[in-house]
DNA sequence: CTGTTAGCGCGTTCAA
DNA sequence: TTGAACGCGCTAACAG
């Protein structure tokens, strides 16, 4: 025996009323006297009715929910704003539908049109790393649905942007760096078409410049944010070019080039200093800890529901960029003495 | 200027054809003549037409939207098994609703309204630690709405269940501790009403049963799964009751133990060895590296996925359990030599 | 304060 | 093969 699910018009049936009192008893509308109001709340409870919320939206227009594309659901950063974006949105009443591209721009596009076709209010997006072009925000432009990037964005799509402060974190790694006597410099970079890369080797530029140090751009090595890539720059660059100090884009890369430094035997932080970026919790784990620029994710996912509740009441999108200040944390990797 | 969304209406109106015949091309009806249907195809994607699934679903009495509660979805192992999931559901045409529960029973019953009231045609859940009465699943299996429970499982509700090998896993852990020499072996034990602790704390006694050791209730130590407790354990027991091996079920409470051990100068694995569960990416980073037991966490969510999909096939859910198989991965917190 | 009427977009009868 | 008519459950406009 199936139980059917309850309706508003059951409600109505079994109090002798209309639909229409129930449903305003239940929006909590204004007109419609306090007792009836709450004898609809007690047999709504007592019946176990669930509004149908899809029917509401249909007739309504409006949607509580979100749409939300990142690359990867399971890599530490994005589950981490993922996890700050629910914890806004759902005591505001919205949820959630989330969609991975794995850093293809095909799924990207995908992900976008299941997210229109469900009608979502808005959608919180990170690129995926092939994602250059944006002919595929036209549609969600068009239709006035409120967008909003972070970390991975580009001021070619209207919206808030929610990034890390990527130049001030560079520009004080590689400060940091500097300051402990390094002076042949490299910087493992990723692909320099994504806003966050470009930026994090800005800072690592400007912060040479700002020394006197020449940029040296065979010590600048792109893609390099994997463990692997890691590992081979140490013997492609670090070692033949008598690198004294590595600021890594990504924690990974570090960790691979600690890895292959060690079985080299070469002393860090005494031959070589490093630190890396995004603080993954292995930073503090490893042998020795590792020097990286802690982003706080979460934080991150909280600003960028904040947003799109914000934009979900406007007009007109408002353009602006926010930023997620980063934060230093020294360890072993890159200072010699036990002070820390 | 907001662009009108474009409805089968629309399309018919362009096209000089009724709506009925434009629904039943798009849905790839057969009483529709080829051409005719090739022409609205053609339309519909000129036109932008995205189809409202709300509509679509609220019509048909169908969704194609799975609702997946978690306790956390920042946590290494969730975020795989929800990747595994979506792997698995998206090629599949179906979208994934998530929530989290903070590991708090009072979240989990507002989420699986939530889900309710969306539709969906099916959740997927694991239990918040909290979960130890299970009325609040009567609706879910009153109006049939298929159910796949993991890792955190109960057999009191109807219904696939994907649950790691935890016995055998215990089992093989403290069996492989033994065989190394250790005859006082203390277990890290979580909260025991729920399945996963339970099981491992079965394996732990069945592989000293029967190698001939009695189990000894002071080397029980119970709610210890984060690091903190790990730590605390070892003063509180470890040290004081000669102990000479760890199972830990979970790999965090085994590091707070190697760190305390390395901090007191007791030399892992000479005179305490160590070993974990979950394999969380840690383990290999820290020193000495931690044996744990591999759970595939991305494979149970394809499973999860795959009994889901089956389940919305048929009439009566199926309460089987399936068993995902895990592996003793042994490193240098339990092993002497250089063997490995 | 409550009822009546209409329609959101779609799919599914029943006719033609 | 296509069209006309209806209704899924709900909200909103208009009466009263």
């Amino acid at each position: 025996m199936v139980k059917k699910r309850v309706t508003i018009t059951d409600i109505a049936l079994e109090m002798g009323i209309t639909p229409s009192t129930v449903s305003r008893a239940l929006a909590g509308n204004q007109r419609v006297r306090v007792d009836t109001r709450e004898r609809v709340l007690n047999v709504a409870a007592k019946m176990g009715y669930q509004p149908n919320v899809l029917a509401s939206s249909l007739r309504s227009g409006r949607s509580d929910t979100i749409g939300m594309v990142v690359p990867r659901i399971n890599r530490h950063f994005f589950s981490h704003v993922i996890s700050g974006v629910e914890a806004v949105l759902n005591p505001a009443g919205y949820n959630l539908l989330i969609s991975q591209t794995h850093e293809r721009q095909e799924h990207e596009i995908k992900a976008f049109s299941t997210l229109l076709r469900n009608r979502v209010a808005g959608i919180i997006v990170s690129h995926s790393v092939e994602t250059q072009t944006f002919e595929h925000f036209r549609q969600i432009i068009d239709e006035e649905i409120s967008l909003v990037q972070f970390d991975r964005v580009t001021e070619q799509v209207p919206g808030p942007r929610i990034v890390n402060d990527n130049f001030l974190g560079a520009l004080r790694s590689t400060q940091h760096l500097i300051k402990n006597g390094c002076r042949r410099i490299a910087h493992f970079a990723g692909a320099l078409h994504v806003n966050v890369y470009e930026q994090r080797l800005d800072g690592y530029r400007y912060a040479l410049e700002q020394a006197g140090i020449d940029v040296d751009p065979a010590l600048i090595v792109e893609n390099c944010i994997v463990q692997e890539a890691g590992m081979e720059a140490v013997e492609n660059v670090i070692v033949p070019q008598q690198v004294d100090g590595i600021f890594a884009a990504s924690d990974l890369s570090a960790l691979g080039a600690i890895r292959t430094l060690k079985e080299l035997n070469i002393a860090i932080p005494e031959k070589v200093k490093i630190s890396g970026f995004a603080n993954e919790p292995f930073a503090e784990m490893i042998d020795p800890t590792l020097t990286s620029v802690e982003q706080n994710a979460f934080e991150m996912g909280n600003q960028a529901a904040r947003s799109m509740i914000e934009s979900l009441g406007k007009e007109d999108p408002v353009s602006e960029e926010i930023h997620i200040p980063v934060r230093l944390i020294q360890r072993r990797s890159s200072v010699l003495n036990n002070s820390i």
